[in-house]
DNA sequence: AATACGTGGTC
DNA sequence: TGACCAAGTAT
């Protein structure tokens, strides 16, 4: 008996659920072997990060870094490079952290103990759950996206879902098929992905209709409650692209443990209260690399969002003046070519201003 | 417990 | 354009 449950009806739940997913579930890449390196992979990718957009990303991955070693021995700068354009890139990071520890400590062999997964950086309760139960078939239970909101219509959790996150855990524990948890973890993913979607859920196309009391209250659509969300802040940013006389531009690599850390990007800093733009720029570039630069013409200004606030980048192109370039807020910095550009990871938004480099170049 | 951490897609 | 969300984890 479990969340008012009969155990009947709970044999029945996992056949239903097992049923349509043989018939109904996707054909992904990482469900084509069971490499619990390629398995992790794809777990580590698919963090707040939807399939469409993982899937090249993890095939370039795999040609690129084939096990554990390949992984291991490659430079972090080339990870990240590898990992341009996904996001959270202490994904990556703690990717290539848990590599070498595994090399280091197990041989290279990946642990197939839930204790020993979850110790390892970026590997968390629904990540170990999906490498363990995908890999080795072990009833280890998830609690991804997906999952929280196939279970919180399922029980017509009155509140979000962050809020009954203990009881969310339990009820996906006590429905996992103990005889073939791969499946039914896999199966409960692409309910949530296909079927029981945020918007329009189709629902006559779902295997548990007949026991869903968001279904049976005709509430469906308006779950799962939404959790409640922060105003984010907007900074505006100024930015410079600094040639010196041989035309090479000056990029610098972010700290490693912050935000976009171990990226390169165009020097800057953040506006102050009543100071113009140029001032601003060369305020930043002597605070931060202790050189004297002439700011010049406005080249593009760019918009970008991430998750706790956004960002306009207002880019001047400088020419470099004087002074002996210091990595004082930053890791390391480069003089390089345009066409060198492309060698080292950028964020996104520094990428939309390469692209408007790119352009002035060829006129 | 609340916040930091990217990017792409949708409406 | 702005708000919200998607295979979460770390602190």
């Amino acid at each position: 008996m479990l969340a008012g449950l009969p155990g009947l009806e709970v044999v029945k739940i996992r056949q239903l659920l097992l049923l349509w997913y043989k018939e109904k579930g996707r054909d992904l890449p990482w469900r084509h072997q069971k490499d619990p390196y390629c398995i992790w992979v794809s777990e580590i990718m698919l963090q707040q990060t939807q399939v469409k957009t993982v899937i090249p990303f993890y095939q370039r991955w795999l040609q690129r870094f084939p096990t554990i070693k390949d992984l291991a021995l490659a430079d972090l700068q080339e990870v990240l490079k590898a990992w341009e354009g996904l996001g959270y890139y202490a994904r990556a990071r703690n990717l290539h952290k848990a590599a070498q520890y595994l090399i280091q400590n197990y041989n290279g062999i990946f642990p197939d103990r839930l204790e020993e997964v979850l110790s390892l950086p970026g590997i968390g309760r629904t990540t170990a759950g999906g490498i363990l139960s995908a890999a080795f078939n072990q009833p280890i239970s998830i609690l991804d996206g997906n999952v929280k909101r196939v279970l919180s219509r399922f029980i017509a959790l009155s509140v979000p879902p962050s809020k009954a996150l203990p009881q969310l855990w339990e009820l996906s524990d006590s429905l996992i098929d103990l005889e073939n948890p791969r499946d039914f973890n896999q199966g409960l993913m692409d309910l949530g992905a296909t079927v029981c979607t945020r918007k329009n859920p189709k629902c006559d196309q779902c295997p548990w209709q007949g026991d869903c009391q968001a279904y049976n209250k005709g509430i469906q659509s308006q779950l799962p409650m939404s959790e409640k969300s922060t105003p984010i802040p907007h900074k505006k940013i100024g930015v410079a692209v600094i040639y010196n006389d041989q035309g090479q531009i000056l990029i610098d690599r972010r700290p490693t443990d912050k935000m976009l850390g171990g990226l390169w990007e165009f020097p800057g800093g953040k506006l102050e209260p009543d100071e113009t733009v140029e001032e601003c720029i060369k305020r930043e570039i002597l605070e931060e690399l202790g050189i004297i630069i002439e700011v010049n013409e406005h080249i593009i200004t760019v918009d970008h969002a991430y998750t706790h606030f956004r960002v306009s980048l207002i880019v001047h192109a400088c020419r470099y003046l004087g002074g002996e370039p210091k990595p004082i807020g930053c890791e390391e910095i480069r003089w390089v070519n345009l066409d060198q550009l492309e060698e080292f990871p950028f964020p996104k938004a520094n990428i939309k201003i390469i692209e408007a480099l790119k352009l002035i170049k060829d006129c």
